[in-house]
RNA sequence: GGGGCCGUGGUCUAGCAUGGCUAUGAUACGCGGCUUGGGCCCGCGUGGUCCUGGGUUCAAAUCCCAGCGGCCCCA
């Protein structure tokens, strides 16, 4: 299929996204926004499953990667959560407190946590005592809460947030450094399973994580063209091991501080991702690990022959259901094109129908949710026919994502290409010297945000500060983000 | 943080400017019939705190105020 072909297929998700984003959450039960809280919203079965099957993706890798498992409290202390300066400063605005009142009139206030950095960590100040402890890898997927003051937006920006967060403690930098590179790794491969695309960037300082010696994010791109940031992996150096005294005794008997990381993923916004990069104006298109119906059988009832196209597509069924999460959509009320819609909007990869021509020469049609190609297939290698399809498909998202990323990437000279490009729904790719002026400057005259720079590649700039025309020293990407 | 637009059966929507009839239509849902290779058609039926609260008025979905919620723009 052309590139000009599959661009008219998504014409609206494009020119109107919100309204596109909205009605797909509900039509296609994803999510249900009209929760009373500001906010907070419902899951529905799609939106639920599809969580949970990443959840499951990303927690083997990490589980097979010596993360343990654990669950911890949501709440901290008031004391606890002031004990590293520049986090407090972050987060203190955006925490929702529990206000406790005993029968005696003492007053308690409980911090629910917006991290689990204040949580976590004056346990491992109790568990970490010599280098034999070290390293330290635990993880949990729990809801967390930011009282968001901006507007919030159905999975891209809650208040009741579903992640799954991860801390460890090492005995040196270097090990940490290793750390970094592993969770990046991690995180990348799920997105690579899932076809979602990403910049991978090291945000500027004045953006990192609070508390944080460095960060770095995974910014998806979206077809508004702001950028949603799915994860994010923090260097906490040892900022928190002397806020929180964590420290253990070294091989030479000398005692230090631990060097910690933290990173999280962030599952509303990864399927808010998956949505938006994958989906087109008929509805969803899921990558089949994450599609909660894998394959769809819709039977062509003619009148006379209803027992033949039945019988048949339970057989067909049957030589499928082991392998795929399949249905046989069965009901006689609707027409098999109402059913074609309905499932292409569910986002089922793979349609297969059955009518009397099928039967007659053994065969079975199928149908791809990503082109909407159709297929003919003998019944006789349908199984390998089948599985062939998933991977070329789930191969094609992945490209037809990654294709649309690099065209989003505009390479702006000045100012006003800049904010051209993000004008255009775009990112901007420019030159920056690192001043917090000029940082300033390029956020209020091109209209989007430093997002950061490249960390997995290095990018040298070729031309002066796009701001200040000095000489640059690194090349940055600018966008609008959730 | 500042500004703007908006809120009507499950969903989308007309009505609101200029207050006044049983609140419009589509879709969905239920029952029956007819059909079934891309949303078919016919009949009958169900479904409403017009976001919430207060105010103005003989009378409020409509005008005013506040709150809640949603969307957009700016910082």
């Amino acid at each position: 299929m052309s590139s000009e072909s599959q661009q008219a297929i998504s014409l609206k998700k494009f020119t109107n996204f919100t309204e596109w984003f909205d009605e797909l959450l509900l039509n296609a039960r994803i999510a249900d926004n009209r929760f009373p809280v500001k906010g907070f919203i419902v899951y529905l079965e799609n939106g639920a499953y599809i969580i949970k099957r990443v959840r499951e993706m990303l927690e083997e890798k990490l589980e097979k990667t010596g993360h343990k498992l654990m669950m911890f409290p949501l709440v901290t202390t008031e004391e606890l959560f002031a004990k590293e300066v520049e986090h407090i400063k972050g987060f203190s605005t955006e925490v929702f407190v529990i206000e406790q009142k005993s029968e005696k009139g003492a007053e308690r206030r409980l911090i629910i946590r917006p991290t689990s950095e204040t949580i976590m960590y004056p346990m491992f100040k109790l568990w970490i005592r010599s280098h034999a402890d070290l390293p330290l890898k635990v993880h949990q997927s729990v809801n967390v809460y930011r009282y968001e003051t901006k507007a919030t937006r159905a999975l891209y920006r809650v208040r009741e947030i579903p992640w799954n967060e991860a801390h460890t403690a090492h005995e040196t930098p270097s090990d940490a450094e290793k750390q970094v590179k592993e969770a990046i790794e991690i995180y990348s491969q799920v997105l690579k399973e899932l076809g979602i695309s990403f910049l991978l960037l090291k945000r500027p300082d004045f953006d990192k994580f609070a508390g944080a010696v460095y960060s770095i994010a995974f910014d998806s791109w979206n077809p508004d063209g702001r950028v949603n940031q799915v994860a994010t992996v923090h260097n906490l150096g040892r900022n928190f091991s002397k806020a929180y005294d964590i420290t253990f005794e070294k091989k030479d008997g000398s005692r230090g501080y631990v060097y910690q990381l933290c990173y999280g993923f962030g599952y509303s916004r990864v399927l808010a991702a998956i949505i938006a990069q994958h989906g087109d104006d008929r509805g969803l298109v899921l990558p089949p690990p994450v599609a909660p119906t894998q394959i769809v059988i819709i039977p062509i009832l003619f009148k006379g022959q209803e027992k033949e196209v039945m019988d048949y597509s339970r057989s067909i069924f049957n030589e499928l259901k082991d392998n795929w999460r399949t249905v046989l959509d069965d009901r006689e009320d609707i027409t098999p094109g109402e059913k074609f819609y309905y499932w292409e909007m569910m986002g089922v990869p793979v349609r297969v129908e059955i009518g009397p021509k099928e039967i007659l020469e053994e065969k079975v049609t199928l149908n791809r949710r990503d082109t909407l190609e159709r297929i003919q297939c003998s019944r006789s290698n349908l199984v390998e026919e089948v599985k062939k399809l998933m991977e070329n498909l789930m191969q094609n998202l992945r490209e037809r994502s990654e294709r649309m990323l690099y065209k989003l990437i505009i390479d702006a000279t000045t100012l006003e290409e800049a904010a051209k490009a993000i004008d255009n729904k775009c990112i901007a790719r420019v030159a920056w010297c690192s001043s917090i002026e000029c940082a300033e400057k390029i956020k209020e005259k091109a209209g989007g945000e430093i997002r950061g720079e490249r960390y997995d590649i290095a990018e040298h700039p070729d031309r002066p500060c796009i701001a200040c025309g000095q000489q640059a020293k690194t090349i940055i990407y600018v966008a609008r983000a959730y």
